[in-house]
RNA sequence: GAUGAUGUAGCGCAGCUGGUUAGCGCAUCGGCCUGUCAAGCCGGGGGUCGCGGGUUCAAGUCCCGUCUUCAUCGCCA
């Protein structure tokens, strides 16, 4: 007599199948209906399994229920045996093996009438607002599976590169005294008895980690209470950043950016090759890296384009374009980085140019026409702090909780921060990065 | 917040200088089709044209107000 439970720790959990070594084989496997086709003989059920679609092939009164009966998005488990096929649907895979049903299960059913819009399509036709609001329903779809698989890939593999070249994966709060860069866009929570606020990123933490580790990286969620409304900006998105001690200055970490995203897309290359083909992606070709200085690129669109942005402080999105043209054309390249931002543009742990102190050993990195990662070379030492903020107005004192690990020494470092949904917007070829979050946060939406 | 569009069936859309009973595609329902390729063929049902006023013999269509959504800009990743 006894309570306890033991369940056998070999069970296997690896939803991986091998296809080629089951053929002729009978199999089990429980999936959701993506869609059925029915000529008269029987039916072809496409099976949506955990990363895949598989199609099953059902000849009528060969199994227990007529297939016609059954609805789009059911969960039904089948038992079956696998056959050779030749497959042209490429939301399809395998596509050289299907399964011949002889039995099927049904286990859930919709309980709606008709589905509110149609997920067996090559797109989905509705609006943004449509898709958002019926996202459960709207993720199901091959296309929208592939943006967050690919999504995933691009999450993982950032952590995946930097874990190999010595960087510490680090998790830094979200609830935060106060915001990193003191701006009033932050979103102010109570915490028990007085005010917290949501980090707008983790760079303070990332810094004094610097200190323990040298290399550090995050993935996570950052919050932004900024009023925008475009078709680049929401306000929760997740920031890859990166914070490192430098031997050779802000340009390492360009090195640093350029090959993790080199790695990052082999990677979804190789491992998201369905997704890729799915969305008709074409892949950035990255084999050297091309710089320029913020005033060097503005005469250059200025000379080559005649749009005169010279007098500007900082890059407007149609000078962001033309600069990834001008870069596309002229050296074929998808990426380029800027350099040398003007001081006043940057926060107050920007570290200026010895050679010139109105700029800043800074840079931003532009993919495909759209700013997906800010960064540079940060102060390291107390006493700078204590100047530059002074100079721009800030209260030292409030800040004595990050202020201390430059007093503890700190060696000269810096960093960065790259948008997930961006770039994955940019690599899938999406108009707006919010189809690049699951359920995504902007100035009108909070659920789902 | 500014500017410009937008709102017609569950979804995506058409609807001309105002004029019969507001259409099309998908979905849905019924029927047909021997291997489909985000199927194909035939038929049925489904709409207070965002909301509130106004002009007119007559408003989806014109005017005013209001709200929604989308795009662009500011800011940023």
């Amino acid at each position: 007599m006894t309570d306890v439970k033991i369940l056998d720790i070999q069970s296997n959990i690896d939803s991986h199948i091998d296809w080629p070594s089951l053929m002729d084989k009978e199999v089990e496997l429980t999936g959701m209906v993506q869609n059925i086709r029915l000529p008269k003989w029987g039916a072809f059920i496409i099976l949506r399994l955990s990363n895949y679609n598989i199609q099953t092939v059902v000849e009528n009164g060969k199994i227990n229920i007529d297939p016609a009966t059954i609805p789009v998005e059911s969960t039904i488990r089948i038992k079956g045996t696998v056959r050779q096929s030749q497959i042209k649907d490429l939301a399809i895979f395998p596509r050289n093996a299907e399964i011949q049903v002889n039995h099927i299960d049904i286990l859930s059913v919709p309980s709606l009438p008709a589905l509110p819009l149609d997920t067996t399509k090559k797109d989905i036709e509705a609006g943004l607002d449509t898709k958002f609001t019926l996202r459960p329903l709207t993720l199901r779809h091959p296309k929208q599976r592939a943006i967050f698989k690919i999504s995933a890939t691009i999450f993982n593999e950032f952590g995946n590169f930097l874990t190999q070249n010595g960087f510490t994966r680090i998790c830094s709060p979200k609830i935060v005294f106060s915001g990193a860069e003191g701006g009033a866009n932050i979103f102010k929570l109570e915490y028990f008895d007085r005010n917290a606020y949501l980090a707008q990123s983790p760079q303070f933490y990332k810094q004094m980690m610097v200190g323990a580790f040298g290399r550090v990286f995050e993935t996570g969620p950052v919050f932004r209470a900024e009023k925008h409304d475009t078709s680049r900006h929401l306000n929760e998105y997740v920031s890859m950043d990166i914070e490192m001690a430098l031997q050779n200055g802000y340009e390492e970490l360009i090195q640093v950016e350029t090959n993790a995203l080199k790695y990052i897309f082999d990677k979804v290359a190789s491992d998201c090759a369905n997704e890729v083909a799915l969305l008709g992606i074409e892949m950035p070709v990255i084999d050297k890296i091309y710089t320029f200085r913020f005033n060097d690129i503005k005469q250059i669109i200025f000379d080559k384009y005649g749009k005169d942005y010279r007098g500007e402080k900082d890059l407007c999105p149609e000078e962001e374009a033309l600069i990834s043209q001008y870069v596309k054309e002229t050296y074929n390249s998808d990426l380029v980085f800027i350099t040398h931002y003007p001081t006043i543009k940057r926060p107050f742990y920007a570290m200026p140019d010895p050679a010139n102190p109105d700029e800043t050993l800074s840079f931003d990195c532009l993919f495909r026409g759209l700013e997906i990662t800010t960064g540079g070379e940060r102060l390291y030492k107390y006493d700078d702090y204590v100047t530059n903020m002074k100079k721009r107005g800030m209260n030292v004192d409030l800040f004595q909780s990050y202020l201390q690990t430059f007093q503890y020494g700190m060696p000269p470092h810096g960093g960065l921060g790259i948008g997930l949904e961006r770039v994955t917007a940019q690599l899938c070829g999406l108009s707006n990065v919010k189809e690049a979050s699951l359920f995504p946060r902007d100035i009108n939406r909070l659920e789902p």
